[in-house]
RNA sequence: GCCAAUGUAGCUCAGUCGGUAGAGCAAUUCAUUCGUAAUGAAUAGGUCGUCGGUUCGAUUCCGACCAUUGGCUCCA
């Protein structure tokens, strides 16, 4: 009976605070079916039953908030024990008893006053000072399911019945309203779905996405590595990662002259004064690592390209007549990064950036634009990447440059992504204080959305390091100029690419293109044979004359996901064929050399 | 950076309530010469993340640090 509360008659609680009455949710849902409640619902109202539950076994609980997402719920908690992953089936167990009551969800709209008396009286120092977030006049509800009673619009099912298949997920730390001064509470991630089939498909996803983390794949297939003696976000490119490196990047590079892009080299290091200039040192100086001495001058590791290639463009006079320079760079830029965002391929402290600044006169901004938007769709779509969504950031309140340029700006973003075809979302304020910008987001294999593109104005900068050029009138002139990244880094792009493919690497990319496998090693000769024939047409091929079985090497070629395994046996070497599996397809039959090759020059022109 | 967890052989992991450790896979050697996802046997392989403390003795207990994992914050 803690807090008045009556088992036999569930309404009574908190009658002794407040005299507070509560009334079942009954009337909000009418006869819906469960699986008719908004899954954001269920969910929320999962989140409630855990928090009771999370109450029951630990009395001394205070609450914060829990929502749903878009993946499922969380609920954040302040108490004295620090949850371990045994309290999650704990906690688990208690929601399946409160479930099973069918305890119903009732709703009481109450004065502050009421509400205030209530939370103080319960201790939940949190919900007070959520309370006080409510907007003067707003209505003030509370949610009640067993006995537990929380702060809360709702709404929510009808009873605790109603919360459909969950399971609860992880746990996290999380900082109280996300401040990072604030203290920590204890976050309890789970989800929630209207049938078990659902849940079970959502859990099937969460695998599926394990076996394509990029971190796991990348040690498997011996693509990349950190090492603890290097340091942390400190990438190594292993042989095949860097053979798969070297082909994007080559492809990048003959794309780029093709596009009517120059390509630049530029130091890792650049003095003091340079970073000083550029605004870098006063804006970005927690980003970038402290300096170091040369002939008593400091100089600092690039954080970014630009005030490299500004330098170029600095060397001499410009006319409007070389206008527009599309200058492009990989380069490879160092920022610190918290300890604790460090991820794999896709947060790291070195990274090479796919860099290029546009830098061109006001009438030529409008082409550009497009142009730039119109290129980063062939690049996408050659890596197989079609899905992808543009993000369009305007002027935030603090920011640098004329407004006209602002204007002029926004306007040849918005006519290029119209013009592309793509899905835009504007992001109001949400542009760089130099100048405003459209981020792609591109969607993988499993749909999950990555942000990789940026094209960005810059307003700063040309006035900073005073950029001009001569035009037409014989006068100086300010030239626009224009940051963008297609595949953002190398590095988190090779993750993604990772992700996206499972490390089955469309051929063009893969390390290694085809396995001759000779079955016994009497058919060593003649596999050696096929494998010359096969590099001499410049494919990437092994021979695998281990003293192992024929399924064994296939197995292992498998996990290697090797596209095409050319079996060399007895059968073959007396018609001259091989036996040729693929990936994709298994057995495809015998072969002649010649048409095997014929069939991977398709693919790789295909991109397949 | 913060909260929590983890760190044992190349990989995946077991184990030691304090007496310097074990499996499977991989590797090496030998045997097997095989027809479309694992042939068999033997051998070798570990400062138990690093440094310090407690102890007769530490991989085990304590502390600091490093790294990793799940989040939070951050990512103009």
């Amino acid at each position: 009976m803690e807090d008045g509360f009556d088992e036999a008659n569930p309404s009574t609680i908190y009658k002794n605070q407040g005299g507070l009455r509560f009334v079942a949710t009954v009337i909000n849902w009418g006869k819906l079916k469960m699986s008719k409640f908004p899954l954001d619902t269920i969910r929320h109202s999962a989140a409630h039953i855990m928090a009771a539950a999370v109450r029951e076994l630990f009395p001394d609980v205070k609450f914060d908030i829990g929502p749903s997402t878009d993946d499922g719920f969380y609920y954040d908690f302040d108490m004295e024990h620090r949850l371990a992953p045994e309290d999650l089936e704990k906690i688990e167990e208690a929601m399946i008893k409160l479930v099973n009551k069918r305890l119903p969800f009732e709703y009481s709209e109450v004065t502050r006053a009421e509400a205030e008396a209530l939370f103080k009286g319960l201790g939940q120092t949190y919900k007070l000072e959520r309370l006080a977030d409510i907007p003067e006049g707003d209505k003030i509800t509370l949610y009640k399911c067993g006995n537990f009673v929380d702060l809360c619009r709702g709404p929510h099912v009808e009873n605790s019945g109603q919360t459909g298949a969950f399971k609860l997920l992880s746990l996290a730390g999380s900082y109280y309203r996300g401040k990072e001064i604030n203290p920590m509470l204890q976050r309890i991630y789970g989800t929630a779905f209207p049938e078990k089939k659902d849940l079970n498909e959502y859990l099937r996803k969460i695998e599926e996405a394990k076996k394509r983390d990029h971190r796991k794949l990348g040690k498997e297939l011996e693509l990349f590595s950190t090492s603890d003696q290097v340091g942390a976000g400190l990438i190594l490119w292993h042989p095949k990662g860097a053979f798969i490196r070297n082909t994007i990047e080559t492809f990048w590079k003959s794309e780029h002259y093709k596009n009517g892009y120059e390509l630049m080299y530029t130091p890792h290091i650049g003095k003091a004064e340079l970073w000083q200039t550029s605004g870098h040192l006063d804006f970005y100086k927690e980003s970038m690592y402290s300096p170091m001495e040369i002939d008593e001058v400091d100089y600092y590791t690039k954080p970014m390209n630009c005030p490299f290639h500004i330098q170029i463009y600095k060397s001499r006079v410009r006319s409007y007549r070389e206008l527009p320079l599309r200058w492009a760079e990989l380069g490879t830029v160092y920022r610190y990064e918290k300890s604790g965002v460090l991820y794999g391929l896709l947060r790291v402290r070195g990274f090479t950036q796919d860099d290029a600044h546009i830098i061109c006169t006001p009438e030529q901004i409008e082409s550009e634009i497009a142009e730039v938007l119109r290129f980063s769709l062939h690049i996408w779509k050659s890596f197989g990447f079609k899905e992808i969504k543009a993000y369009l950031a305007t002027r935030p309140a603090k920011s640098v440059g004329a407004p006209e340029r602002w204007e002029q700006a926004l306007v040849s973003l918005e006519k290029a992504v119209k013009q592309a075809g793509l899905d835009v979302e504007i992001d109001e304020g949400g542009g760089a204080f130099y100048g405003p910008k459209i981020d792609l987001k591109i969607k993988d294999a499993i749909g999950r959305e990555w942000q990789t593109t940026t094209i960005q104005f810059d307003f700063n900068l040309p006035e900073r390091f005073d950029m001009s050029y001569i035009g037409e009138d014989g006068q100086k002139h300010q030239p626009y100029m224009v940051h963008r990244a297609l595949l953002g880094s190398l590095e988190r792009f090779f993750g993604i690419l990772i992700e996206h493919y499972a490390g089955a690497f469309p051929l063009w990319l893969a390390p290694v293109q085809v396995m001759v496998i000779p079955i016994t090693d009497k058919h060593h000769e003649y596999g050696m044979s096929i494998l010359k024939a096969l590099k001499e047409k410049g494919i990437r091929a092994e021979i695998d004359c281990r003293p192992e079985t024929m399924g064994s090497k296939i197995k292992d070629a498998r996990n290697q996901r090797i596209h095409y395994m050319a079996i060399a046996g007895d059968k073959e070497l007396e018609s001259k064929t091989v036996s040729v599996r693929s990936r994709r397809e298994d057995q495809l039959g015998e072969m002649s050399v010649d048409a095997l090759i014929q069939k991977i020059q398709s693919d790789i022109d295909n991109k397949i």
